[in-house]
DNA sequence: CCATGAAATGAGAGTAGCTGTCAAAAGGTA
DNA sequence: TACCTTTTGACAGCTACTCTCATTTCATGG
């Protein structure tokens, strides 16, 4: 506690090797999966295999990695996904804020790598152990959404209304996806998501008005 | 195929001595399950312990219970609740169906073993891997409520909009459970699940209106 | 009441994900 | 160069879960 820190240097100044090799193997080791899954199915891979190919130990894998699944799933968009909406106006719709927000991520961030996000859609709607992961994350940046709320309304973050508000929004976004992807991905990501927005802000119905 | 079928008599007529011994073994499983848990934590709890006390082989468990997850959380009660759903009358709206019978389900089957759904909340909120197999559950509840939302309304099941609200739905009414067991279940479960689902009736907005 | 067929069980071996420990190697600092 | 910290690899170990095969238990037709 009392001893410099060593790792983590100062924003701004460039990272020290020990740094960028510990991106780099992360990475490595990330692609290896990827290779290995699209070449031979996911429960076909193990995590040794998955070793080998990155030029890592087992240990490794599972020191970067806390599982499996996390190597496929770990997205480190959630802080990024904050500070946009963040950024909007406080006094829009939160549900409009989220559909620009959206937008502009599929039209930029998912075209950049578009192979790995229908790779983890697909694997999302086959994969069990996947989908699981991926669900356990909702709930992660369900409380962010619950942060960002409370912070345009006033509210607390911790109460119902604002955490039940949060996680239907999250998981009806996840449904999209999946139905994205159970599509084959024919569809246009952006076009689905705003349709579901836009159904959520007509009242929560499926029609437009309640049945 | 041809040979006559011994298992799953005639409906009405009592279930042979197989069929009572299975259903006993299951429950003795189960318990056992749910007594070592209290006593031990979820995680200590070995399969081949649950086996032990339940007076069977382990290989016995997992024919019953296909993962560790599934003896706490298995519950057969979509099936009713679908029927229970179907019951109501076609031209209410689906949150006020759920509404009314979710409060009966909460004023009776709860409480008939209000122990057995507090120690399945409260596991949901500590133990990831329940949690986990519990979101799974999720889809499938949700399933079900596009089939009585289709039916109802005259679309498809399979539809965006169907999917997306029925999710959102879902996820909102675990979110509420979640809360409840977050705060030791001191509140009345009903009314939470009413707040939730009038918070959504009213415009899927944290403040009753969009903020 | 017994013989035959089917289903349920137990025992055991095997796989893979994941955890923990410990010593060696690599990176940073003085 | 010497010293300290972090990262890594090798290994052992646990447990959930799968598969196979022999044995037992139940149902049924003669």
């Amino acid at each position: 506690m009392t001893a410099a820190r060593t790792t983590a240097s100062a924003p701004g100044s460039r990272p020290g090797l020990r740094e960028r090799k510990k991106l780099k193997t992360r990475i490595a080791i990330r692609e290896a999966t990827y290779r290995l899954i699209e070449d031979q199915g996911y429960e076909a891979t193990t995590v040794e295999q998955i070793a080998e190919a990155a030029e890592v130990s087992a240990s490794t894998v599972f020191r970067y990695f806390p599982t499996k699944e996390d190597i496929v799933l770990t997205d480190e968009y959630d802080p990024l996904l904050e500070q946009e909406l963040r950024a909007r106006p406080a006094d829009e719709p939160i549900v409009e804020s989220l559909r620009l927000v959206l937008r502009r991520a599929v039209n930029l961030g998912f075209t950049e790598e578009p192979e790995v996000s229908r790779l983890r859609t697909r694997l999302m709607i086959e994969v069990p152990a996947v989908r699981s992961r991926l669900l356990e994350s909702m709930s992660v940046t369900g409380r962010m959404l619950c942060r960002v709320i409370a912070e345009r309304t006033g509210r607390d973050a911790g109460e119902l209304e604002v955490r039940v508000f949060a996680m239907g929004l999250i998981a009806a976004l996840t449904e999209t996806a999946a139905y994205w992807a159970e599509h084959d991905h024919r569809d246009d990501l952006g076009e689905l998501v705003d349709r579901s927005l836009t159904m959520l802000a007509a009242g929560f119905a499926p029609g437009g008005e309640a049945p």
